[in-house]
DNA sequence: TTGATGTAGTAAAACGTTTTACCATAACCA
DNA sequence: TGGTTATGGTAAAACGTTTTACTACATCAA
C-alpha cells in the first residue's frame, strides 16, 4: 500500500496538481480558487487521509521545519529536561527536534552539524563545545538561526542563552562563608567553556573578596569523560588530604560521584561540612540532608531559547545577536 | 554560499552526474569506471567539501537513514539513559534518531506517528501506549520495522523488547516476605499497558503463593499525568491511613514521590518499613539507607533493540516478530 | 568477418512537492 | 467597440539525487 501523492487527489478531484497544492497551503482565496473546488479537494484530502510528503517538500523549498538540537549528552537529567522543554514548545509552533548527543568530541560535534546540514534542519540549538568555533560561523554565514545555550563561545558572535554562573558561583561562595566557613573546596571539570570557567572565577573571587585566600590544593579538576570510578576515587583522595569544611559541585555529576564518596567513608554533611551543587537533581531534594543546589531557570531558558530562534525564522532580516544571561536561584535545604 | 551539489563536482570534473553519484555510492568499480576518473572526482570531493543532499537522496531512495523514537517523556530518567544508549547504538551503524514523547496521550502519540511517516524514517521504536494498536498495525502493513520496548501491546503482533516485569515484582515481594514482612503495599500507575499489569499481577501472585492476603487497600493507582503534589497527598494518605511495613513502587518517578513523602512525615526506612522501587534512579543509591531497586538491563534491551532492528532493515524478506523477555534484577541496598 | 563480451561512460526519467508564468473566459468601463 | 481587470485554473520547471537503459568503442573467439 504505497502511501498517496498530491497526484493521486488531483486525479480523484479533477483537478490540476497545483490546484491540491495551493489548497493545501492555504493560498487557494489568494490563487482564486472556488470554494466549490476548495470544498471538494478538501474533503477527499480529508477521506483519504492523504498526508504530503515532507521529504519533497523540505526538497522544493529547502526548509524542513526541523530544529536540530546538539547537547553533551542528552541522559543527563539537565539536558534531558531541557530537551524536553524545547521539544513541547516547539511542537506547539510546528516544529519538530531532531537530537543528539557529543559526548564532550569535537569530532562527533562536527559530524553531527555535517548530518543536520545534509538533512537542511532550519535551525540549530547547540550547548557547544570548544573547537567548533569555526563550524559555527559556517552556520551563520548560510544565513542558519543558532542559538547557542549553557555556555557560551568567546570568540564568535552568535546567539547565547545560559544562566549567570560567575553570580551563581560567587553567591554559592558567599554562603558558605556566613556559615563561617574558612575552608572552601571546588571540585570542577577541566572543560574548556566559558560557563565552567564563570563558575571558576566566581569561586575565587567570592573568596578574595571576604578575605580568605585561594589554594589550588582545594580545587580538584576532575577530566571530562573519564569513569565515575576515577572521579570518586580523586574526589575521595581531596577530601582525605585536605582539611574541608566545605565544597561547592560545580555540575550536578559531580556533585552525585561526591556525594557516594561521603556515604563511602561515612562523612555526614552538617554543621561541619557543607555542600553545594550546581544544577539540582531529584537527588538533591531526597537526601538526607537536603542538599543546597544551584538551581538554573530550565523553563525560562527554554523559553528564552525558543523564542529567540522563532524570531529568527520568522524575520526576513537579520536580527543582530543577542546574549541572554537569566539569574539562577540558590537553594538552601537541610 | 549556496551549498555544492553533484552538479558542481560533475562540471568540475567534467564528467557526467551519473559518474559522480556511482563514486559517491561506491559502485564504481562494478559500473567500471576506471580508476583515473574515480581519483579524479574523489580529489574534487574532498576539496570542496562537497557532502550529499540527504534530503534529495531520501526522495529517490524512499528512506532516510533515520530512526523514529517515540517514548512517554523523555526528561524521565530510565527514557533518557535508553535513549542515550540507542542513539549510540544507532549512531555507529550511520542512523540518526529523531525522537519524541507522547506524554501519554493517545492523540499526540498518533501525531507523531504520522509526522514520522511524512518524514520518512526507516524505522520505529516506540514505548507505546493503549490506543495506539490501529496506528502500529498500519506502519507494519507498509513494511516498516516497528519495535516496542519496554510496554507491550496485548493484540499486535509485533517486535517486543521488554524485562520480565512479572517475574521481577514476583521477587520484590518474596525479599519482603522473606524478612518477615506481612503488610505490603504496591503504589503503581494506572495506565493500561502490560508492563504495569504484570507488576501488579506479579505482586499479587507473590502474595498469595506465600499465604498473605491480597488487600485492596493496600494498592494505590496513581493516575497518570496527574501533577506531583496530589501524588504525594495521595501516597501521604496511604500511609497514615493503613498500617504497613513494606512497599513496592512500580515506577521510579512514584517512588521519588514516595521518598519524598517519608521524608515529610519523618518515617524512617529500615527493619520497620522496607522499601523497593522499580526502575532504578541515582537518588537510589545516594538514598540513607540505600532504596533497594529492581534494575532493568538498560544496556542489554538497547542493544536488543537494535539487533532487531537493523536484521529487519537488512534483510529483504519478512522476519517473524520476536518478543524478547529479559530478565530484570533486584539490587538490595541498606 | 561477425557476433559476442567487456570497458567506460552518459542521458534522461523518476521521486513528490511548490511556484512561476501563463491561458481562458467573463465582467466592466468609457 | 476595444481594452482592462478579475476570476478560475493549469503546465511545466525546479529542487538534488539514484538508477535504468542506452551508446560507443575495443577486444576476443571462431
Amino acid at each position: 500500500m504505497k502511501a498517496l501523492s498530491i497526484k493521486d487527489i488531483a486525479v480523484k478531484a479533477n483537478v490540476s496538481i497545483t490546484t491540491v497544492s495551493f489548497i493545501i497551503n492555504g493560498k487557494a482565496k489568494e490563487k482564486s480558487i472556488s470554494e466549490a473546488v476548495i470544498e471538494k479537494v478538501e474533503k477527499i484530502i480529508q477521506e483519504s487521509g492523504y498526508k504530503p510528503n515532507q521529504i519533497a517538500r523540505s526538497l522544493r523549498t529547502g526548509n524542513s521545519n526541523i530544529i536540530g538540537l546538539i547537547v553533551e549528552d542528552i541522559s543527563n537529567s539537565f539536558f534531558a529536561k531541557i530537551a524536553r522543554l524545547i521539544e513541547d514548545k516547539a511542537y506547539k509552533r510546528g516544529y519538530k527536534i531532531i537530537y543528539s548527543s557529543t559526548e564532550n568530541s569535537v569530532e562527533k560535534a562536527q559530524e553531527l552539524i555535517n548530518m543536520f546540514k545534509t538533512r537542511k534542519v532550519d535551525a540549530y540549538i547547540i550547548s557547544p563545545i570548544k573547537g567548533i568555533e569555526e563550524d559555527i560561523r559556517m552556520l551563520l554565514s548560510d544565513d542558519k538561526p543558532v542559538i547557542l545555550f549553557d555556555r557560551n563561545l568567546a570568540d564568535v558572535d552568535v546567539n547565547y542563552v545560559g544562566a549567570n554562573h560567575f553570580n551563581a558561583s560567587y553567591q554559592s561562595i558567599e554562603s558558605f562563608v556566613a556559615q563561617g566557613k574558612k575552608n572552601i573546596a571546588l571540585v570542577t571539570t577541566d572543560i574548556d567553556v566559558e560557563q565552567i570557567t564563570e563558575r571558576f572565577d566566581g569561586y575565587k573571587k567570592a573568596l578574595l573578596d571576604n578575605g580568605l585566600a585561594y589554594n589550588d590544593e582545594l580545587v580538584l579538576k576532575i577530566h571530562f569523560n573519564q569513569d565515575e570510578e576515577t572521579t570518586i576515587n580523586q574526589i575521595k583522595n581531596l577530601f582525605n588530604t585536605q582539611k574541608i569544611d566545605a565544597v561547592l559541585f560545580a555540575t550536578n555529576y559531580l556533585a552525585i560521584s561526591g556525594l557516594k564518596v561521603l556515604k563511602q567513608i561515612k562523612k555526614k554533611i552538617g554543621s561541619e561540612f557543607s555542600v553545594i551543587a550546581y544544577d539540582d537533581h531529584e537527588a538533591f531534594e531526597l537526601h538526607t540532608p537536603g542538599i543546597s543546589t544551584v538551581q538554573q531557570p530550565l523553563e525560562d531558558i527554554a523559553e528564552t531559547v525558543i523564542k529567540l530562534l522563532l524570531n529568527q525564522l520568522s524575520s526576513k532580516t537579520k536580527i543582530p545577536n543577542q546574549q541572554v544571561i537569566i539569574p539562577a536561584t540558590l537553594i538552601i535545604r537541610d
